[in-house]
DNA sequence: CGCGCTCTGTGCGCTACCCCACATGGCCGG
DNA sequence: CCGGCCATGTGGGGTAGCGCACAGAGCGCG
C-alpha cells in the first residue's frame, strides 16, 4: 500500500555497513567515515560534555538504517532512541484514508524518539527512514535515566525538541499556504541540510508522500526546477545544482526553520 | 491589519474581573468561579502534588486575558508563563505575506510559554488570546527554577508539551488533507473542550485566521452546519447544538488529538 | 432611537491541485 | 543483452478554495 517498503522492525541491530550512496565529494565539514561509525557524527551526542559521553559510549549501538525502514509505528511503545549520523528519518502522520504527510525530518542534528523522555512513551506518528545511512541507538530506559540524572543531557535534548517543535509548526503553516513548488524547494533544502553531499536518493513518489501531495504534482514542480537549471535528476536521484537559487525559490519556511535550528543548536549547525 | 485587536502587552497584570461571557448553564464539571480565581482551574497546576503547589502559590498571579491580547510575539523573549483557567490562547504562525494559521490552542489543560523551560526563551510563534477569560501567570525565572528542581513539575510540563506536539503535528496534516468543513468542526470541538459551556465568542473572520482560510470559506461551512441544525450562531457567537453530530462531521484529527491529551493528561481531561 | 461599524451572505471568475488514464523510457536482474 | 518493472512525463476533466466586490443586517454607542 505504501510506496515505502514496510521493513517494520524496531529491534534489528545494524552492522556498520554503509548503504547510503553519498557522492564522495568535497565535503570537509561532513566528515562521515563509512568504515568506523563515530558517535560524534550526531550533533546531540557531539554537544555533550566528556562526562556524559563517557557514560553514553557503552550504551550506543551503531545501526544501519535502510530506506523505508520503520523505526516505530503510531501508538506503539518506543524501545530505542535513534541518533542518526548519515541517515535521515521522517516523522509521518497517516490519515484514516491513507493520505500521509511528513511533520518533521530528523537527521544528524537530532534524535528520533523524543516521547521516551517527554513522558509519553509513544506518539501518534510514524518514523520512517527517508534516506538510508547510519546512526546509533540507545535503549529507552537508559535514555530516560540519563535525561533525569544529567542536566546537560536534559538541556541538549530539550533544546533539540524545541527546534523540532518549530519545524513542525512551520510545516503546518507551509501546508496551508504555500505552493508545491515552494514546498519542494523547502523539502530539498531541509533534507540536504541533514545529509552529506548535494544528492538525494529519493523518488518523486516518496517526496509526494512526504509533502502529502500527488506524485504528478511533484513531477511538475521538479520539471520546472530542472528546466530552470536548479536541479538535475534521474530515476530516484536528485542533485541540487544551484542551492542558492533553490533557497530563493523556496518559501520562507526553510529559512525560519533553519534559523531556529541554528539558534537553538549553535555548536552543531544542522546544515553544511 | 490583523482583525484581532493588537493589545500587545506582556506585562499588564489583570484584575480578577470576568469578561468571558459564558452561559451559566448545567456545567457541574467546569467549576469556574468568576469571583475568586482558583489556580486549580488549570489542569497542570491541579495535577501538582501539594508540596509543589505550596511553593507555587506565592508566584501565581491572577490575570484577565482579553480577546485579541497578544501574550508574546515571534522571537521576543518570553517573560511569563501563562496558565489559562477559562481563557483560550492560540499559538499562531504568520507568514511574510501576512497569511496566518493556528498551530495549536491552549486552554485550561495547559501552559503558554513552553520555550521558557525548553531552553529557547522564545519561539517563532505568536500567542494570541482567542477566547477571553482568566488565568494565572508566573515569572519565567521561577518556572525555570521549578522545572529544574522538581521532578513532578518537570513531568507535568513535559507530558503536556508532548500532547501539544501531537496537536501541532495533527494540525499540520489536517491543513494538508481535510476540507474547511471538517476543519471547522475540528476547531469548534477543540475550542469547546477548552472552555466551559457550549458557546464560543468568536467571529467567523477570526476562525478564518485561525484556520488560515478565507472568511467566506468559513461562512459557507458555518452555514452548512447551521442548516443541518448542528450549530446556531449570531454576530460573534457560535453555539454548538449537537456536539455528537459535529464530532461525526469533523475529521479524525479531533479524535486523535483528544485521545492523545486524554492519554497523557489523564487526571485532567481536556474536555468536559 | 437611529447612525454607522462590523459581521455575515452571495456571486463570479480564476487557479492550484486532485483524480484518472496512459505513454515513455531508464535501469536492474536474469 | 534483453525483458519487464517501476519511475517519470503528459493530458483532460473536475473541484475546493481564493480574490474581489458588494449587499444586507445585527448590534453597540452616542
Amino acid at each position: 500500500m505504501s510506496p515505502m517498503s514496510p521493513t517494520t522492525s524496531d529491534d534489528r541491530p545494524g552492522t556498520g555497513t554503509s548503504s547510503g550512496a553519498s557522492s564522495p565529494s568535497h565535503d570537509a565539514l561532513n566528515a562521515s567515515k563509512p568504515g568506523a561509525p563515530d558517535p560524534q557524527g550526531n550533533g546531540i551526542i557531539a554537544s555533550l560534555p566528556a562526562a556524559d559521553l563517557k557514560r553514553w559510549e557503552s550504551h550506543l549501538e551503531p545501526v544501519a538504517m535502510s530506506l523505508g525502514q520503520v523505526l516505530y509505528e503510531p501508538g506503539a511503545t518506543v524501545n530505542h532512541a535513534y541518533f542518526p549520523t548519515t541517515a535521515v528519518v521522517s516523522l509521518l502522520y497517516v490519515t484514516e484514508s491513507g493520505a500521509s504527510a511528513e511533520v518533521a525530518a530528523v537527521g544528524r542534528e537530532g534524535i528520533v524518539g523524543i516521547s521516551l523522555f517527554m513522558g509519553g512513551g509513544s506518539t501518534p506518528s510514524r518514523a520512517v527512514v527517508q534516506s538510508a545511512g547510519e546512526g546509533f541507538r540507545m535503549p529507552g530506559a537508559v535514555l530516560r535515566e540519563e535525561f533525569s540524572q544529567s542536566g546537560t543531557v536534559r538541556l541538549a535534548l530539550l533544546k533539540y525538541t524545541q527546534a523540532l517543535i518549530a519545524q513542525m509548526a512551520q510545516i503546518a503553516v507551509c501546508n496551508r499556504h504555500h505552493t508545491i513548488d515552494q514546498q519542494l524547494c523547502r523539502w530539498l533544502l531541509l533534507s540536504l541540510d541533514r545529509r552529506p553531499g548535494n544528492e538525494l536518493i529519493v523518488t518523486q513518489e516518496m517526496i509526494a508522500h512526504m509533502l502529502g501531495v500527488r506524485r504528478e504534482g511533484v513531477t511538475e514542480a521538479a520539471l520546472a526546477l530542472q528546466r530552470a537549471g536548479l536541479i538535475s535528476y534521474r530515476r530516484g536521484h536528485i542533485t541540487v545544482l544551484d542551492r542558492f537559487a533553490v533557497e530563493k525559490r523556496s518559501c520562507e519556511c526553510y529559512g525560519v526553520v533553519r534559523a531556529e535550528y541554528d539558534r537553538l543548536l549553535p555548536d552543531e549547525p544542522a546544515g553544511r
